[in-house]
RNA sequence: GGGUCAGUAGCUCAGUCGGUUAGAGCACCGUCUUGAUAAGGCGGGGGUCGUAGGUUCGAAUCCUACCUGACCCA
């Protein structure tokens, strides 16, 4: 009597769900009547699953999305966790609260997920924390655009807080929806009052240890604004300029040295002039130096204006530019321009001294290859100057903060530097240093609101600084700077990929103080009292800033724009000035390690295992969490961190609206799923560009059909399996499930490595690989007809059905980091629990298989033959000669290890090799190796479609082979090896 | 202009210490199957390893320059 699937007795508690029947009977009826009234189709195990060939992520995800926050996943995963040894700290980059997430930020969150996936399926116990970047110039922006300028402060901030709570909650959701997993009820925001608090913590903790400094920096300044200006705030537009050519007399008493420096015997009779050249005249009144290259030429040459001092290679130009003729100038010397060090020379209006000062960063673009520089209004200007080893305090800074010249200045005293400009050439002209004038069009920075130009001007600010040894807590208060500490840091720090090491160090090494003020309202402000007469600091600043902190906590920020100084400091208010100050927001996000990892969310711990960020982020959050980290701790807060590259199209080009090559993660997400665009991730090497484009997503959904496909063959092959009560042990396996598990165990090690390596794109290449070759190519096609014709509860069908679900098991955590929806709807077709998660689990522990070498050694010369098989098939294909592959029979000549091994199948050989018939016949070298394949000339047995001599043998079944026969109506087949 | 990095098949990626004819998956073409079927098997075509030099018996691999692109800075 047949043995129906449907009567099987299982009790696993799938069984239980009436939807999944439905399918089948209907499956089952329409075969009946297909089967043409001989009924064998209905007499195999043919694949049945509710499980869907496609996956409607688009539908779908939404749907589930929503179950995981009903069934709050996060939060039952980390109470699994709880108590894990192992603990990774993945500590959130925070993305800053300004418009919808794009591409970049999908990337981003995606790997920062697939990471904390894969650990809690390593046994880690990884928390993870989202969080916001909410203070700062992007948002303000946002709301002048809205409101306009002139709003007061308060009501600004107020604004700010509105504007940013609405953005995270957009991102929040965008975020949600694309699978990762969080605490998203409780993400740390860095307006969150105790952040702010803790900030200023932070600051003090700066401040005590001795690292926060005031001095002079030039800015880019607005005078509309009457404000200094980010760098992003700044556009470069084409300007109207006046060029000019300007000449410096030597000081009297420098003429030997000159001289000397020219190779002279004596100093010429005529002066001595150094020509500059500039598009600013309005920055002469400042000038205090001048600047050559060390290494370029120098040349004197006698004109008939004097002997001037011109760069060789520009010489001739500048001199065609005054209108002297060849034949009136004669060079008289040479030098490099490090032999002009220190020389005096005089300022052409002013009763002044301007001093050589040779630097790198001149250039020999134009010009004279000499630089006037003014040290209050330009940048090389100014850190040649300090370099130099001169005071700041010496700098002069004639121009005020609405573009004025101070009263003092003697003739321009009150103009505009604009209405300055042509005055000032009027009066070189008349002091006889004009040697050229012009009117030049060049590329000059713009006020981004005002559309007006602004200049470089020397500005008050705070710094943390990099070079003043302090006491380190990690060498017992041996004093360091911040920067060798940052650097000894970095050496300390694992890099994903290695090369970010350099990148950082280099960076580190090179940068200047850490500017950390700025002159905004959106920000947490910097609580410092300063003396009105010393410019110091109270000497109590950093109690007083605890108690500001306190406020705060209360309050938010607003708090220390409303306070009184007096209710801090008594009558001492009247000689201190309150600071109005913001932090640059870089030190919001740069010390979440104090403020978030050991403040809002202590369960994170200090410090981090790794900080995750695109590659724009060693000069952002890497870079400022490492000095706050070193100054505060003497060490970075975090272990290793990762670098992942920016989103490019199929052209390897930046996405902008106006190339119109944006892909956005929202539409992927509602057209295509989440799934596909982490599986897209996950297969992109992220350590360079991420490419993106129609093309490849559309290779991506490839990849994902076969996974789910394989996945989905896999389901349908054990509807009927109970692994509790009828899994076979590994030594009564046959021994091809034997080998699949050992080579399901040898991916899943790959895998697990891979992920270890955080290599994703391994995983996918491995899985694909796996699926497609192992499986789908070999495994599962072999598998078919055992699965199919032997009897539904016999020993070989429930060996392959134990086989499938080991590595069903196995599969479903390998693809849980990258594909989590998907996952969750494998896991729960295997068990059957929709209350379960595979993120509960941990990576599968596949059963040992005894004798695995000779397992493998067997498989290896089986799978290596079979290459021949199948070429020698498909010749007799071409040929006409055979259709279906178990038309054939092989014949197999093999010496050897192969014989060996090939023999010991006996008769199952032929079940590898989907063929009807097999033997294998010994030769005595490899040379004599060949496979012959042929027609078989037997009958086609109806059932199993193998060609037998023994098909019709019963004359109650004149359709059926032995084989079948005996798998319908005795006690079934017996199999040992495929 | 400087710092860091990338360029291997139409697409995504391997390629160890320099060593056979540079591999895999997907896509494409052909074919078989119709018991994974809006699937699956088999076979095939497809690469000047960004370009040009150099080192070497031998270079995708090491060196130099250049081109293109990305990020940061000037």
């Amino acid at each position: 009597m047949l043995r129906s699937r449907h009567k099987s007795t299982t009790t696993s508690p799938r069984r239980d769900a009436g939807t999944q029947r439905t399918p089948r009977n209907t499956h089952w009826i329409r075969s009946r009547s297909m089967a043409n009234g001989k009924g064998y189709r209905q007499t195999l195990n043919l694949p049945d699953t509710p499980f869907p060939m496609r996956g409607d992520l688009a539908k779908r995800e939404p749907g589930w999305v929503a179950a995981w926050q009903e069934k709050r996943l996060y939060t039952q995963i980390r109470e699994r966790c709880r108590g894990r040894l192992k603990k990774f700290v993945l500590h959130d980059g925070p993305p800053y609260a300004n418009g919808d997430i794009h591409i970049g930020h999908a990337v981003n969150k995606i790997l920062k997920d697939i990471i904390v996936r894969s650990k809690t399926l390593a046994g880690y116990d990884a928390p993870y924390v989202p969080g916001w970047d909410c203070h700062g110039l992007p948002i303000e922006h946002q709301i002048e655009k809205r409101y306009g300028r002139g709003l007061p402060g308060s009501e600004v901030r107020r604004l700010c807080r509105e504007f940013a709570a609405e953005q995270i909650e957009r991102q929040k959701r965008d975020f949600i929806r694309l699978g990762v997993l969080g605490d998203w009820d409780n993400p740390y925001l860095t307006m969150n009052y105790a952040n702010e608090a803790n900030e200023i913590r932070a600051l003090a903790r700066l401040v005590a240890a001795g690292f926060v400094v005031r001095g002079l920096k030039p800015v880019h300044w607005c005078f509309d604004c009457g404000s200094a200006l980010a760098e992003a705030e700044i556009e470069y537009e084409e300007r109207t300029a006046s060029a000019i050519d300007v000449a410096f007399p030597l000081d009297p008493a420098e003429q030997a040295r000159v001289a000397q420096a020219f190779g002279l015997a004596e100093a010429p009779q005529q002066p001595i002039l150094a020509v500059i050249w500039t598009t600013t005249p309005w920055t002469i009144p400042a000038n205090q130096a001048l600047n050559v290259h060390p290494e370029y030429r120098y040349e004197l040459v006698a004109t008939p204006k004097g002997c001037l001092i011109l760069a060789a290679e520009l010489k001739d130009a500048a001199l065609a530019r005054y209108g002297f003729s060849a034949s009136e100038v004669e060079t008289l010397g040479a030098c490099q321009g490090a032999a002009l060090a220190r020389v005096t020379f005089r300022h052409p209006l002013y009763d002044r001294a301007s001093p050589v000062l040779p630097d790198t960063y001149v250039e020999l673009a134009t010009g004279t290859g000499i630089v006037h520089s003014a040290p209050a209004y330009g940048e090389d200007d100014f850190r040649v100057w300090i370099a130099a080893g001169f005071p700041q305090e010496a700098i002069l800074t004639p121009v005020q903060g609405d573009g004025r010249f101070a009263p003092d200045l003697p003739e321009f005293g009150g103009l505009s530097v604009w209405e300055a400009n042509p005055k000032i050439v009027a009066a070189l002209e008349a002091a006889g240093a004009l040697l050229a004038h012009a009117p030049i069009r060049h590329s000059y920075p713009h006020c981004w609101r005002h559309k007006t130009p602004t200049i470089f001007r020397a500005t008050n600010q705070w710094f943390v600084a990099m070079d003043l040894p302090r006491p380190d807590p990690l060498r017992d208060n041996h004093p360091t700077t911040l920067r060798d500490r940052a650097l000894a840091g970095v050496d300390a720090t694992r890099f994903y990929p290695a090369w970010g090491k350099q990148r950082l160090h280099a960076m580190i090494a090179n940068r200047p103080d850490w500017c950390i003020s700025r002159q905004r309202h959106w920000g947490v402000p910097i609580p410092f009292f300063v003396h009105k007469q010393t410019g110091a600091l109270h000497p109590r600043t950093v109690e007083l800033m605890e108690a500001v902190a306190q406020r705060v906590e209360q309050e938010g920020i607003e708090a220390w724009f409303t306070l009184d100084p007096a209710e801090l400091l008594g009558d001492e208010a009247r000689d201190y000035e309150k600071v109005t100050d913001t932090l640059d927001v870089w030190f919001d996000s740069g010390t979440t390690h104090l403020h978030v990892l050991r403040g809002s969310h202590p369960e994170l711990g200090h410090p981090a295992a790794m900080y995750l960020e695109g590659s724009d982020q060693h000069r952002g959050w890497f870079h400022s969490s490492l000095l706050t980290g070193c100054a505060i701790d003497g060490r970075p807060p975090y272990d290793a961190l990762l670098t992942h590259g920016f989103v490019v199209d199929g052209q390897g080009r930046k996405m902008s609206k106006s190339r119109g090559n944006v892909v956005a993660p929202q539409e992927v997400c509602d057209t295509l799923g989440a799934d596909i665009l982490r599986l897209w991730v996950a297969s992109t090497d992220y350590s360079g560009e991420l490419t993106i484009s129609k093309e490849i997503l559309q290779r991506v959904v490839e990849v994902y059909r076969r996974l789910r496909n394989t996945l989905r063959f896999m389901l349908a092959n054990i509807a009927d399996f109970d692994p509790t009560r009828e899994a076979v042990a590994p030594e009564a396996l046959v021994d091809l499930d034997r080998w699949a598990i050992l080579a399901t165990a040898t991916a899943q090690q790959q895998i697990t490595d891979a992920y270890e390596a955080m290599e994703f794109h391994r995983v996918v290449q491995t899985m694909m690989h796996f699926a497609s070759e192992t499986l789908g190519a070999f495994y599962l096609d072999v598998l078919k007809d055992r699965l199919y014709t032997t009897p539904a509860q016999g020993h070989p069908r429930k060996s392959a059905q134990t086989a499938i679900t080991h590595i069903l098991h196995a599969f479903v955590r390998w693809m849980a980091p990258i594909l989590p929806f998907t996952a969750e709807e494998v896991w729960e077709h295997l068990t059957g629990n929709p209350e379960e998660s595979v993120m509960f689990h941990t990576w599968y522990e596949l059963p040992a298989i005894p004798d695995a070498d000779a397992v493998r050694e067997r498989w290896h010369w089986v799978l290596d033959t079979r290459e021949r098989v199948t070429k020698a098939i498909e010749a007799k294909r071409e040929a006409g000669e055979i259709g279906a592959n178990l038309e054939a029979e092989i014949t197999l000549f093999a010496a050897g290890a192969r014989y060996q091994a090939l023999a010991a199948l006996g008769r199952e050989l032929h079940f590898p090799y989907i063929v009807s018939r097999a033997e294998v016949v010994e030769v005595a070298t490899a040379e004599e190796e060949r496979v012959e394949a042929r027609k078989s000339p037997h009958g086609k047995c109806a059932r199993c479609w193998h060609y037998e001599p023994d098909v019709g043998s019963d004359p109650a079944h004149p359709d059926l082979c032995g084989r079948c026969q005996t798998n319908l109506t005795g006690s079934g087949e017996t199999r040992l090896w495929a």
